[in-house]
DNA sequence: GTTTGCACTTAGTACTTATCTT
DNA sequence: AAGATAAGTACTAAGTGCAAAC
């Protein structure tokens, strides 16, 4: 069980071995390292060579009653025959209607003080100013007035842009209002439908729908190939909304199965005008490309406290079919469009309520300034809330990012004491407290997230609270293997060696009368876990461990970064970090469709140089025998480099290099007519041919000679510097193939995004003198302003 | 204490654009 | 200059966690 055994198994290796706290080749696991580390590898040390007596034995006592407790929560996946109360399901299947009146704009303030202070007006729906006509954008220059879009924007011009306003500069507390005053445009609709008329084929027959079934039966046609259309509950309930429309849009028509209907006119539509689109002249996309930047000049920002602030997602979303993720119950089904009477605007009670598009009107006009979103409606699938939000890189979004990545800053600090804390209660008499620190070091160690409960009509993924006993698997003396489906229903798979008396809580909480379909921290929620986090630490929440963990091991892989190395080296170096915290979180993407193609390209590369490099060992060989014993790398053999290999390679240059010919006697002959100049006879293109032509020939009877790379009179130092050249080409091959395959399922910016804390990355430029833009892009120096300011020395 | 609603963060994917190869 | 590939962006689903409502 020596940590040691899993150093073989690559730069990920420590993760198999339990510690997010990578393996950093500088000051690896020694004293030297940072406080929190060095304290957790003491700790590490000390569990490894615990001699603790059995006492399970004894703690089962008291303890088992408890764990007999039925589950809050039986299997949602139906394996299970537990009497379960469908505990959520009601949720689904109320209409909307009546709502608690649980926050009213005005009334709130009146009758509850809420415990922060709001600043609120009263409800003024009835008030429409046009935007135009409300002074403060008067006063403003129209700017782009050609546009057919937008004739009046929040240009800057008035106010400062909040990249000028150094808000991280003023200390801020996370009370109060989010806002004093707060302008905007609304949100975009997307266009109505359009009909093409083209009909659906039912058992071969063309049926033309009406444009309201035809709008969903263009939605699936888009989808002809992809996963969703392929699976059989995306199908169902597809079609069973489709069907309904058909029924309420369409007397009599014949459609009953959805394995009769065929929807390959309406695709081979999309598909042209799909054409159509990418073959449009270039006049033709920079118009389409203005139209585009002259809606998110209007609707993409706002003025929130006087300063020009970027707006998210503006644009409501489109009707479609629900693509719910992993197995959820509800994929495939219908999202309706959404009308400007579901919309709630949040706005400015002295700014001008926008316009809604002709013909309607908002659902709501609200001036809440405890919150950030300046639109909201309800979603018709699972009835939740969407929001129109500012952009990442506005002053609102940063100063929450700032406080999550202090907070998780704090955690340094106090993350020996909780760890201390845990350990302890694994041995706690108390089966929730035991269940609690269990729960807490697989959050802490292995970055899960907390786990809430889920609903019977949401996909079946869990998180650490809610884990159940077949996720979990014991393997005497101390190992545990995970595996479930987390967010997004992304696998999460990992076998690892815990602390002893984990893996003897982990054994504890498993056992009978529990099936596997039973929660294995029965005792345990999210809120409870969390209620007991913050008596440790002002705000700590489970959630906040993963962003710990993640930035500091982060940090400690950077020490990685070689001192003496070119920018190529360091930001690889920067890379693998990030790499590993990616792994640290899970988080996964799929394999792309080119990419087994993109690996086999690399392989065939690595191996015509290794072919090289075995022809010049061979010429070596031939001329300087005795060189073996200087080099005795003379000697090896290329691996791969197989007789039968090279004929296949050979003859595949014929065949490249005969192509190439042929294109460079078109090429050459063209610019040759061009300038009136007579062009070469086909008859020397022929030569050429005939040459390669007869070199395949003596390929295929084993009599070619093969060109060696090098001069033939080449000194046996050329070629010994020529096959160094060859070498280092094959290993950096040899490393892009690894990073390549290393990066085919990580996926690196989900953590870079939301994890790492960015002063990380600024000081580690500082100090390496690489230019921040080679490791942020822009969006990501947009997000990340506050945090461009810290010096080289600063640590996490 | 439990349930529900709400607000906000985190997440992977599909599409678009930029850059590299040939 | 086109096609391949990588990088970046837009989109929206799916989480967390707080607090009000019950």
């Amino acid at each position: 069980m020596s940590s040691s055994e899993s150093d073989d198994s690559a730069p990920l290796s420590a993760l198999v071995s339990g510690l997010p706290l990578l393996k950093a080749s500088v000051g690896s696991g020694s004293d030297s390292d940072n406080e929190p580390l060095s304290i957790r590898s003491k700790r590490e040390s000390a569990n490894a060579g615990a001699n603790r007596p059995d006492s399970d034995s004894e703690s089962d006592q008291p303890l088992s009653g408890r764990a007999r407790a039925p589950p809050k929560k039986a299997a949602a996946n139906g394996k299970a025959p537990v009497p379960v109360a469908p505990k959520r399901a009601k949720r689904a299947i109320a209409p909307a209607e009546p709502k608690r009146p649980r926050k009213i704009a005005s009334a709130a303030a009146a009758t509850a003080p809420p415990k922060r202070p709001v600043v609120k007006a009263e409800p003024k729906t009835s008030r429409h100013k046009t935007p135009s006509a409300n002074s403060f954008v008067d006063r403003k220059p129209l700017i782009k007035a050609e546009s057919s879009v937008a004739a009046t924007s929040f240009d800057g011009s008035e106010g400062s842009d909040s990249e000028d306003f150094k808000w991280w500069l003023e200390s801020k507390d996370n009370t109060g209002p989010k806002w004093k005053t707060l302008e905007h445009f609304g949100v975009m609709f997307p266009p109505e439908y359009e009909p093409h008329g083209l009909p659906l084929l039912y058992r071969g027959k063309e049926i033309k729908m009406h444009p309201h079934v035809e709008e969903v039966a263009t939605f699936f046609a888009a989808l002809l190939g992809s996963d969703n259309a392929e699976n059989k509950v995306f199908q169902e309930n597809f079609f069973k909304d489709f069907k309904d429309l058909l029924d309420k849009h369409m007397a009599k028509h014949p459609v009953k199965a959805f394995s009769q209907c065929d929807f390959t006119v309406i695709r081979a539509h999309l598909d042209e005008q799909k054409a159509t689109r990418k073959a449009m002249t270039k006049a033709e996309k920079e118009a389409a490309k203005k139209e585009k930047l002259d809606i998110e000049e209007k609707y993409g920002f706002c003025m929130l406290d006087g300063r020009r602030e970027k707006v998210g997602n503006f644009r409501i979303e489109p009707p479609g079919l629900f693509r719910g993720r992993g197995a959820h119950p509800k994929t495939g089904m219908l999202k309706t469009r959404v009308l400007p009477e579901q919309v709630t605007i949040n706005i400015g009670s002295d700014a001008a309520i926008p316009d809604p598009p002709s013909g309607h009107s908002w659902g709501k006009v609200i001036h809440d300034n405890t919150v950030t979103w300046l639109a909201m409606w309800k979603e018709n699938i699972n009835s939740s809330t969407k929001y129109v939000f500012l952009a990442a890189g506005s002053s609102l979004k940063g100063q929450s990012d700032m406080r999550k990545f202090d907070k998780a800053r704090n955690l340094v600090r106090c993350i020996d004491d909780i760890r201390a804390q845990y350990t302890k209660d694994f041995k706690s008499d108390v089966m929730a407290e035991r269940q609690r620190a269990t729960a807490l070091y697989l959050i802490d160690r292995y970055a899960l997230r907390a786990g809430n409960e889920k609903g019977e009509d949401e996909a079946d993924t869990v998180g650490c609270c809610s884990l159940r006993c077949e996720h979990v698997s014991l393997e005497p003396p101390n190992v545990v293997h995970f595996d479930f489906l987390g967010k997004d229903s992304i696998r999460y798979e990992r076998t690892t060696e815990v602390d002893i008396l984990v893996w003897r809580n982990l054994r504890l909480f498993q056992k009978e009368p529990k099936v596997k379909s039973d929660m294995l921290f029965d005792r345990l929620t999210p809120t409870s876990l969390n209620s007991f986090l913050h008596t440790l630490m002002p705000g700590l929440t489970a959630k906040v461990f993963r962003t710990f963990n993640a930035s500091f091991v982060f940090q400690r892989q950077l020490l990685n970064t070689p001192k003496v190395g070119t920018e190529a080296e360091k930001i690889l170096a920067y890379n693998r970090a990030n790499r590993e915290v990616a792994v640290l979180c899970n988080h996964q993407r799929a394999v792309s469709k080119s990419f087994q193609g993109a690996m086999t390209k690399i392989e065939d590369k690595l191996l015509a140089v290794r072919y090289q490099r075995q022809q010049l060992k061979d010429h070596l060989m031939s001329i300087a025998p005795t060189l073996k014993k200087l080099r005795p790398d003379i000697a090896q053999k290329e691996p791969g480099v197989t007789a039968k290999w090279i004929k296949t390679y050979l003859l595949s240059t014929c065949e490249l290099d005969r192509e190439k010919a042929r294109k460079k006697f078109e090429r050459d002959n063209e610019k040759l007519k061009e300038a009136n100049e007579p062009v070469i006879p086909e008859s020397t293109l022929n030569e050429q041919l005939d040459e390669i032509n007869a070199r395949e020939a003596s390929i295929g009877d084993g009599t070619y000679e093969a060109e060696l790379p090098v001069a033939k009179n080449a000194t046996t130092d050329k070629i010994l510097e020529k096959i160094d050249k060859l070498t280092e080409r094959i290993s950096n091959i040899e490393v892009s193939k690894i990073e390549r395959d290393e990066n085919k399922t990580t996926a690196l910016s989900t953590s870079k995004i939301n994890y790492i804390d960015p002063r990380i990355s600024v000081a580690w430029c500082k100090k390496n003198g690489v230019p921040l833009e080679k490791i942020f892009n822009r969006a990501l120096r947009e997000k990340f302003t506050w945090a461009m300011e810290v010096d080289s020395e600063w640590t996490f």
